[in-house]
DNA sequence: CATATATATTCCACAAGTTCAATATGGACT
DNA sequence: AGTCCATATTGAACTTGTGGAATATATATG
């Protein structure tokens, strides 16, 4: 119950085939549910085989050809059964709060690098989202409204990251762990291998 | 790359069964990164496989007996090796962006009876990792100061959600939205089914 | 007395998603 | 001439994660 739902999205937009759905995940709805070429070809034979989108091959000339899938009418009504079923919170599952929670046994020095990294990729995707933000009209089209929802917490989730990044690389840069209480094994593990 | 090393995070801290594994994920990194016990059992065999953790047999009277996974010094490697790779941004995978770009084709009072019930997880959410922030000591202890960051990102993102749903609310409000031009066809396929 | 809960592990089927390779052609860059 | 990129789809192997059932006993709740 997942990427099936974002391809029959993009399908109640308009007719579009495999490469369509996969170009236009990675400028829009792919930001917040993406996936490979294979997978995007695999559920659209599903969704065609639940009845809930028409495939059509055009042919082209110098191009392999297209393979157009078009949204049915129980496509559309699978999509507002869909909304109207209750949504799970989204599951959080980031490798730095587990290397957190492991502080004492995992690399400090690792651990920093990869919060400057988060930092900049963070700071990118703000300013991605927000460019993409400014150029819709969310004060007369429905669809621009609820696209720019979707950028709003996208541009909230990437700054507060970005500012725990910094506040995390203060609290624990050399100065600001130094003293304190820890049962640390890395040491004497360096010891033994380097 | 993923369970196997916050189940190893929790056996670096001291031996456990996958019972105390699981246990032990319910309260802490789990709010994280969590996983069903079938695959904690799982994990801990292919751990064991790699040589990253031994396992001893203690025999219990009345329960069945416990299968205790103590880490070996190649698991403290294995933790430290990945601590040192890059961590690839969290993948954001969320129903409600998904929803969100295709609002014209959704049912929005769908919507907003969703979003309703994620402010309230969300609210629930924020004030569960405050109460485990207040009780840890940042100031003396590494350990306590690396989960407090991991509990801060945590309650940041859960006061972003639960702002965002509140503007959202209002932004879809049906006042709010009456007017906007859009090209819903949910109106005539109700009138088709109801 | 029946039922639920806590303890503790195993196994299987399935769903969801990634990685990699193969196929085929036209155009642009070096 | 050779390489890379865009177009366009397929398929197989694999990893990751979920759901459910089976097994066994002690204690608590109704």
């Amino acid at each position: 119950m997942s990427i099936r739902f974002a391809i029959l999205v993009a399908l109640s937009e308009g007719p579009k085939s495999g490469y369509d759905v996969a170009k236009h995940f990675d400028q829009s709805i792919g930001f917040f549910w993406n996936a490979r070429h294979s997978q995007i070809y695999r559920e659209l034979g599903t969704i065609r085989n639940k009845g809930w989108a028409t495939s059509e091959e055009v042919e082209q000339t110098g191009k392999p050809n297209r393979i157009v899938f078009t949204i049915t009418e129980e496509g559309r009504e699978a999509l507002l059964d869909w909304s109207r079923e209750p949504i799970e919170p989204m599951e959080v599952k980031d490798n730095f709060l587990v290397q957190l929670y492991g502080i004492e046994n995992i690399d400090l020095e690792g651990l920093r690098a990869n919060l400057l990294l988060r930092l900049e990729s963070h700071r990118d995707r703000e300013a991605q989202y927000a460019s993409r933000h400014a150029i819709l009209d969310a004060d007369h089209s429905l669809a621009d409204r609820g696209r720019q929802l979707a950028l709003e917490v996208g541009i909230r989730w990437e700054r507060e990251w970005a500012d725990w990044c910094t506040l995390a690389l203060e609290q624990l840069s050399p100065e600001a762990v130094e003293g304190l209480e820890s049962q640390s094994n890395v040491i004497e593990l360096k010891g033994h291998h380097a």
